[in-house]
DNA sequence: CTGTTAGCGCATTCAT
DNA sequence: ATGAATGCGCTAACAG
């Protein structure tokens, strides 16, 4: 049997260093209220009994707990561990807990995570929420709240803006000579879908590239493998997938269909979540989603520090990736 | 701006029911000790009231806050995420919430973390902790500890046995022809990398067959590619990698050497996290990540609610998946 | 600068 | 079955 450390109080620490309890308080939170000796001699006296502050008295003392939340809709794909990462360490810069919801692309699940944070947390952050704007307003009403990905008026959001690297994708192709290039399309109902679609078709009318969209349905591997033989009647020369695992399934298709990449098609995936970890290196559209994960942090614990909420619309660019699955068409 | 509810008080409630404050504290955690009819009508008001009960003053008061910790060293590694998912589902069946930790591979801010978790979580997990023995056994005795993939006696630990995964990957080597294979390690504190590495040695020395190891730190896309000059130096015929990410980076490595998989080269890799998402797709070692998320929350929950230790040593068994990166020799 | 006094919101004796 | 009183550990006025 394992023997547990039983907490030691402030008490105990103000009554071995002789002063009162408020001073022990004042010693670990404001020490320049107290002159320098006390403050010595109350930090041996606390070192000495292994005084460590309860964060839960002081949390229920003072209202504020140090803890955000970050809801995201599913922790497995690979869009989210760097934001989750960023966002972790954005809060430590602060002394912030993050308290970390998977929502399973559940917006019930969702609902019940942020009322369950709501008391735990000081804040909120919301990535790319299933919810509907009346549930997100309604929450934003309870406490603070930071949008990654959704656009609501009055609520403070960073946007990932897909359009500006989509645009950079399509020039890349058209310049190096594509004359007609394919979209493998995402979810229907994505919002991130359709803002990359009508990228697509923009830019390639207005440089005369010829653009056909070939549907994967899912974001996944096996969407991306399924749809290569459509891709190819097409009789494009290059494509521009949804995302880097859509990518990644036609990599794998046109391989075992012997079409050569980039020496016979090109190929740019989106959100670059692979790296260069595909073979050859996949081009893709830059992903911003460490960023996204420091600004929301860093703008909810600002929310959180001038107990005001600004109309804050952060959006973040993205840029081509060139590696090494685009070249000239032969 | 927009309005914040303000926290409405047990008091309110009781006042607005026409009851002492605790019979509201009990209708909310002991009901059958009230007449029925009185918790209706003290529900009711509550619901109308909009009241929540305060989960800081309640942990305060009881000391417990319905929290637990889960430390990884890196949730961008594909292995994580599926174990955090599942933690978080059976803590979820308890009304527990999960706080999650992130060290970068890193002792110190695992550390920091600890230190830091504690005081607001029940119990911890630490998955794959870089702890040394010493710093764990201290922490086990400040707070309720469950570990993953570490194997410390006395403490309630959950164990991925890679080793029978591994041999029979050195067994399917060994089948094919292979009569020298190198294990590409990973993190020298790991665990389950020494574990990985003698089960190759093991296997290898019963088989006859030669086994050399080469060094790749960290268990990254990176470090697998930068290992495989080293690899190809050693003149072995295949390769046991420390883990899938790492195996990939070999994968790209022996690609831009122009060594064809599985023709020239055959590679298998640990934890199988990728799926048959490399090109070709890559023989792995089967990883039961979930399951360990899922045991080492349900142990710890059962700790907490027991208020007991038991020395628990559950071990998870693994096995090879075949896929087509194995081939025999030329 | 430092001690005294009240709470923070709830759970939990102890009465009744 | 219910009310009154006390305390969890700490912070925050308010004095001095």
């Amino acid at each position: 049997m394992i023997k547990r450390a039983k907490g030691v109080t402030i008490s105990q620490v103000a009554e071995a260093a002789g002063v009162a309890r408020s001073s022990v308080s004042r010693a670990f939170t404001r020490p320049d209220m107290l002159s320098p000796e006390t403050v010595t001699r109350i930090m041996k006296a606390a070192e000495a009994l292994g005084y460590v502050p309860n964060h839960t008295a002081r949390a229920l003392s003072t209202g504020r707990h140090g803890n955000v939340g970050l809801i995201v809709p599913d922790i497995a794909n690979p869009f989210f561990p760097p934001m989750i990462q960023a966002a972790q360490i954005e809060a430590d810069r602060s002394d912030f807990c993050i308290f970390l919801g998977n929502t399973e692309e559940n917006p019930k699940q969702e609902d019940k995570l942020v009322s369950r944070f709501a008391g735990q947390v000081e804040g909120l952050v919301l990535a790319s929420s299933r919810l509907s704007d009346e549930r997100i307003r309604a929450h934003a009403g309870q406490l603070p709240l930071v949008l990654i990905n959704r656009d609501l008026d009055g609520i403070p959001r960073v946007l990932i803006d897909s359009g500006s690297g989509v645009r950079e994708a399509v020039e890349h192709l058209a310049r190096l000579g594509h004359g007609k290039i394919v979209y493998v399309s995402g979810p229907s109902t994505s919002w991130s879908n359709k803002q990359r679609r009508s990228a697509v078709r923009a830019a390639a009318s207005s440089l005369e590239v010829q653009v056909e969209t070939v549907p994967a349905v899912l974001p996944s591997y096996n969407s991306g493998r399924n749809a290569v033989g459509a891709i190819l009647a097409t009789g494009a020369t290059a494509a521009i997938a949804f995302d880097d695992l859509t990518a990644q399934g036609v990599l794998a298709g046109l391989a075992e269909k012997h079409v050569s990449v980039p020496g016979d098609f090109s190929l740019i995936g989106c959100d670059d979540v692979l790296g260069a970890m595909t073979y050859p290196a996949l081009t893709s559209v830059s992903n911003r989603s460490m960023e996204a994960g420091r600004v929301a942090v860093s703008l909810l614990l600002d929310m959180l520090q001038s107990r005001a909420i600004r109309d804050v619309r952060y959006v973040l660019e993205t840029h081509l990736v060139v590696r090494n699955t685009t070249a000239a068409p032969r």
